[in-house]
DNA sequence: CGGATTTGACCCGG
DNA sequence: CCGGGTCAAATCCG
């Protein structure tokens, strides 16, 4: 019964009507298929705003690559070693088989550096800092604060300043940058994300329980977790929250140009 | 009326 | 001194 909403197959699985010799291929194919999901969803990592989420789904991501990979090639020796049957077939496309593999090397590879970086804080510190390129800079769900908004030199768009909602409530030091990137037909924004919120676990890996809310990705786009429930650490007995975590509305303008050219616009040339 | 946003001043590091 | 980041009083908006 559960169908995913908007799907985003690539391939639709080959039926399982295989004889014998062909499950292998059949297997490897998945695999395959799996293989290019895993890449996907590295992309899709890239939406996760806070920084230890991201980091545990990229190392989940990882391993998913690494299993695929060891799949695959336990598969092709097997194929390879094997007595009997399976044997014909290996000799017959040996060809086929390395392509396979690097395929798989391939998407292996793709595991390009992460947005993780740091910067220097007033006080030399190192601070906590991701960066990210979206459309829709509004969502993920936390609820920011305006600060501030400072016309940056050379740049087409003004900065935005963010902070945390909750930030003076609970000491919340989750501040984020939001800096209009181009005109496109969807405009992009360049998040700049600094420091994890402390303020609220919104949703701990909860195992089962309710439908939806698959904990990992789908943060792409749409969903905005309607009460943000702020369950604390469990260490702290706060009070919490309680008065109505209002629904909070963005508006994030796009101020009115100021002409420039726009030409040597230069902000993050290694991103993506 | 209260909370969020606006916007120029202020601060601080390079 | 300059530019980016933050503060905070004024303002806006529901």
């Amino acid at each position: 019964m559960s169908t995913r909403p908007k799907s985003e197959r690539m391939s639709p699985p080959p039926p399982p009507s295989s004889p014998l010799p062909n499950q292998r291929d059949a297997a490897i194919q998945e695999l395959r298929r799996v293989t290019q999901l895993a890449a996907k969803l590295r992309q899709q990592l890239d939406f996760i705003p806070e920084l230890d989420r991201y980091e545990a789904a990229a190392a989940n991501v990882s391993e998913i690559s690494e299993a695929m990979k060891s799949s695959l090639s336990i598969l092709q020796s097997v194929s390879e070693h094997s007595s009997s049957q399976a044997r014909a077939v290996a000799v017959a496309s040996p060809a086929a088989r390395s392509s396979d593999g690097g395929a798989v090397a391939r998407y292996g590879a793709v595991s390009r550096a992460r947005k993780v970086r740091y910067r220097r804080g007033r006080l030399g510190e190192e601070l906590p800092i991701r960066e990210i390129l979206t459309e829709a800079p509004e969502n993920d769900r936390f609820h920011w604060r305006k600060y501030g908004e400072k016309k940056i030199l050379n740049a087409e768009y003004p900065r935005l300043y963010y902070k945390c909602g909750y930030s003076d409530d609970h000491r919340c030091p989750a501040k984020k940058y939001v800096q209009q990137h181009n005109n496109g037909d969807p405009p992009l924004f360049m998040v700049t994300l600094i420091y994890e919120h402390t303020c609220e676990t919104l949703f701990r890996d909860e195992p089962s329980s309710s439908s939806g809310s698959s904990q990992v990705l789908d943060f792409t786009k749409a969903s905005i977790c309607p009460p943000l429930m702020a369950v604390t650490l469990g260490l702290k007995k706060e009070e919490e929250t309680s008065t109505s975590t209002s629904m909070h509305s963005y508006k994030y303008e796009l101020s009115p140009s100021m002409s420039l050219n726009g030409d040597q616009a230069d902000f993050f040339p290694g991103t993506r």
